[in-house]
DNA sequence: TCTATAAATCAATATATCTTGATATATTAT
DNA sequence: ATAATATATCAAGATATATTGATTTATAGA
């Protein structure tokens, strides 16, 4: 019951489902291109980042300072309906601004 | 999204689920079946019961004063998987205590 | 019509979750 | 070691959700 009320209730929330789209959409990514393309403060992406990870969603792999993210593979069942459901959504994706790599977040 | 995220909350909640799981082993039931079942007051129910239904997952038959509530069909795929998944959790299902059109609830 | 029962809704309180800004930790480069 | 950057965590306030008891609505029967 645990983990399955874990799994739902990171879902229940926009943020999560925008990111996880957004995740969907165009694979890894670090902290910092999240914050510039979704424009959000970095404590907010990396509470939400958090709770899709521990819900099963995502996986991070961690190269020096930065933290990339992606969707997990395989999902289970109900984790790649769930997802399946998000990519149908009618959601206003904002553009990928990747800035990792090429000059530093600066933030 | 509203919607996927008004069917997420529904589940979002121990006592929904259990709701569900015990209309899923036990089909058909009014609100008074469900008080004695699971042994919860009446609004409390009532509420959860609202919940379910505009998310999607329960409907309800008028019988006089009786209203009897049971799962939806046909779910949609995602509900479907939902409550494949739910079927599958460890639950301590309380014991069915029927007692509508018997003798009256008399709560 | 009056009474009793089933169910829904409301009001108040308690609990959980989200957001923000500040602080802490960790890694890299100088 | 020091400074700079990326990410994580913490604390406080705001918002949402759950529970309870009381009230309301609706139906059935005497």
């Amino acid at each position: 019951m645990d983990i399955f009320l874990k799994t739902v209730s990171a879902l229940n929330d926009e943020t999560r489902v925008l990111i996880l789209r957004f995740f969907d959409a165009h694979g890894e990514l670090c902290v910092c291109d999240l914050q510039h393309s979704l424009e959000m403060i970095q404590s907010r992406l990396s509470r939400h980042l958090k709770i899709l990870k521990e819900a099963g969603f995502l996986r991070v792999d961690r190269k020096g300072t930065w933290a990339y993210y992606s969707i997990r593979t395989p999902l289970d069942r109900f984790r790649s309906e769930a997802l399946e459901e998000i990519r149908h959504l009618d959601i206003a994706l904002p553009k990928l601004q990747k800035i990792s790599q090429e000059e530093g977040c600066k933030l």
